[in-house]
DNA sequence: TGGGATAACATGGGATTTCATGGGAAACAA
DNA sequence: TTGTTTCCCATGAAATCCCATGTTATCCCA
């Protein structure tokens, strides 16, 4: 589970460590490295590992094949996500589209969400972030736990 | 279950030990560890194990993507997240972060509150203890307890 | 039921490893 | 060539591991 904020430095050549325990949570799969695309919805980057690009692939796959909704996904998604590997210290090369959709120059912002991560500019994030919780505090009485199972369920 | 209240020191790293029954409810878990994150409701952390995490994924997975709601309580709790992972004593090093959230320095105070936990200071948490069981005493009208199931049900 | 032995627990400090980051050299492309 | 990308190694700071110690709780047997 991809969780917590890290802000890591970007030097020179564009190259960005990315938080060991995300690196941590991609190894083991057959691509040592993550896949990352600029969101649709706003100025950041979105990404995640192989088992997110296959759940993905596996919902776009159940719609039709010219539902609207499927056509954009699959342009949003796989249309501009690039597979990133890591060098030998964990480090990706940010493409320079990818730096300038998102802002990022000398400083980007990995943020965990479960399942997935995006990255920020650090100044924006942080002002999104200041949003979201004052939100959620106004909004916590809808958050509904699942019941929790049994012991050994 | 977490339960009862307790207080243990921070040492000059910033590491805490962590109540022993409350260590004992998370062992046999996949993760030698506990998940904390700083309350956006107060100056406190909250925490709880790995089955609490993935309840709250599960929650949150059910949502609409895109939903305010969601969105929110992805970077609130995940985003904030972090699993600490017990030492060989059972110690967790508190990020800096946290410690200043919750205004720790050398001594905190785990409330156990069954499927979750909450990390307090001392001074701050006895006031605040105060205040909740006069609510408790004047709200006790509106307690409810939900139908209970038949035995073994 | 008392009291000594034993184990569990919280805490402290030093040593070691990991991590993020920087820069140079070699391979590659235009 | 000139600029770009990939690989390799160096370094300081931070996190982690390992061992030691006093204190408290628990056990066991007389």
């Amino acid at each position: 589970m991809f969780l917590s904020t890290t802000t890591n430095g970007i030097d020179a050549k564009g190259r960005l460590s990315v938080p060991a325990d995300f690196r941590a949570i991609v190894r083991n799969g057959p691509f040592d490295g993550i896949y990352v695309w600029p969101s649709f919805d706003g100025d950041y980057l979105e990404g995640g590992g192989q088992s997110l690009m296959d759940r993905y692939l596996q919902m776009i796959e159940s719609m039709d094949p010219y539902d609207d909704a499927r056509v954009a996904l699959e342009r949003a998604i796989f249309g501009s996500a690039r597979p990133l590997s890591f060098d030998a210290n964990g480090r990706i090369t940010l493409p320079k589209p990818f730096a300038e959709h998102a802002g990022l120059s000398d400083k980007a912002t990995f943020v965990g969400l479960g399942a997935r991560f995006e990255i920020w500019n650090p100044d924006v994030y942080a002002a999104h972030e200041v949003e979201a919780r004052k939100f959620a505090r106004e909004n916590k009485r809808a958050m509904k736990l699942p019941p929790s199972r049994p012991v050994g369920a």
